[in-house]
DNA sequence: CGCCACCTTACGGAAATCTGTAAAGTATAT
DNA sequence: ATATACTTTACAGATTTCCGTAAGGTGGCG
């Protein structure tokens, strides 16, 4: 079993209720250490790494808040890449609330992520299953996920209704093509999305994006 | 000090980690409990106060995800309002991400809520601070959030609103600016239109036209 | 009157939208 | 295989938005 956990949750009730039932619920020989930010997170890594300790296992959130200490790393995301970087063969478990197959997906395929655990009623339980299971070199998924959908192409509907959000949340047509192709959906190349918008703009009479949004809202379509 | 304690969090690692830091750091003789379930935690809330030995304090969440029961309640919200029905002098705290002080605010003067803590980096602390406040019979809110926002309502009056609803119609603001010049409506410059509409993004937190022509119209503004 | 705060307007540059054209990729039917 | 229709993507330009600076106008106040 992992000798040394590393938790990495900026909510401070939440790591601390991850980190007392690793304690209660592990062997006893297992340190455990708990970070807040993930710059923190990463540099006590790499300092591990450095002493010859290196880390065995690392739990890490996704989102973090914005905070008083100007920030390198931003997401749970961007901490797994640095430390995939540094580190191939550490163990990661991602403990999120993020329930969305294409995103958790992509996390395995791309970030190689050994465990994924959804927050909620049960998941703290659901964690300490997923490490037993990834310490016998297994993966978990929290069994409400269903990664099968991950794959399933959008209907039309969907994905208009995908950007249309977004735009309506104030994102430009550029970011959304980011955040298409971070979640792995496709087409996401900004000239689609401009197509694609711009058809609706016949569709629905419109005759710009702001026009168009204010339609859909007032319609109760978005 | 309180002698019994109400918890209602979804998430089992966070409701776990406040119930562990209540039980180490209030008296040993307080009882704290816990449920998962907005309605499981107002059906223990009746049966203690049937049974002549009721909660004093109720720590709740806001947001709960669905599950596999069927609910009736189905937020923090609900509840609060359920609970202060049946008894009006329990002291609740709300332990939430929300972070609106809009919101916050309505918890305070509507739900007569007597503390708020926003989850973070601190908030198992702010929660215990919140506790003892709470049980001088003052009021707590997490010091980052500013209830002063939650008063000033930025009212729109009739020249905003006639440009908003031009812009929701899809006219540019060079348009806009020669139909208020052939209305005889002054201030009528393109410049002009351009500086109000930017500082409503200010006001009204949006990053771009589309955004706060999204907001507005569901907020029943336009 | 001068000073100050605020509003209006002009202007310019960077970014984003809107529109058209064209090339490349995909699937289907013959 | 080839033709066809459709989708995706790139690119280019004209227009519009977004944001900063600065100049002029207006009204209050000692």
């Amino acid at each position: 079993m992992f000798k040394k956990i590393l938790v990495s949750e900026d909510f401070q009730d939440t790591n601390k209720g991850i980190v007392n039932a690793l304690e209660s619920r592990l062997q006893v020989d297992c340190i455990i250490q708990e970070e807040l930010y993930c710059d923190n997170t990463f540099n006590r890594f790499k300092t591990a790494i450095a002493e010859g300790t290196p880390y065995e296992l690392l739990i890490t959130d996704l989102s973090f808040k914005e905070g008083p200490i100007t920030r390198k790393l931003t997401s749970g995301q961007e901490l797994i890449k640095e430390v995939r970087q540094i580190d191939p063969s550490i163990n990661i478990i991602v403990n999120s609330m993020v329930d969305d197959p294409v995103e958790i997906n992509t996390l395995f395929t791309e970030q190689k992520i050994n465990g994924y655990v959804c927050k909620g009623r049960n998941g703290l339980n659901e964690l300490i299953t997923a490490i037993h299971e990834v310490d016998q070199n297994r993966t978990y998924v929290s069994p409400q996920i269903n990664l099968k959908k991950a794959n399933t192409v959008f209907e039309l509907d969907e994905y208009d209704l995908i950007i249309l959000k977004d735009l309506a949340d104030g994102f430009t047509k550029k970011e959304i093509s980011e955040k298409l192709k971070k979640k792995n959906v496709s087409p996401n190349s900004e000239s689609t999305i401009d197509k694609k918008v711009s058809r609706l703009f016949d569709q629905f009479e419109a005759r710009n994006t702001h026009h168009l949004i204010a339609k859909l809202i007032k319609q109760g379509k978005i």
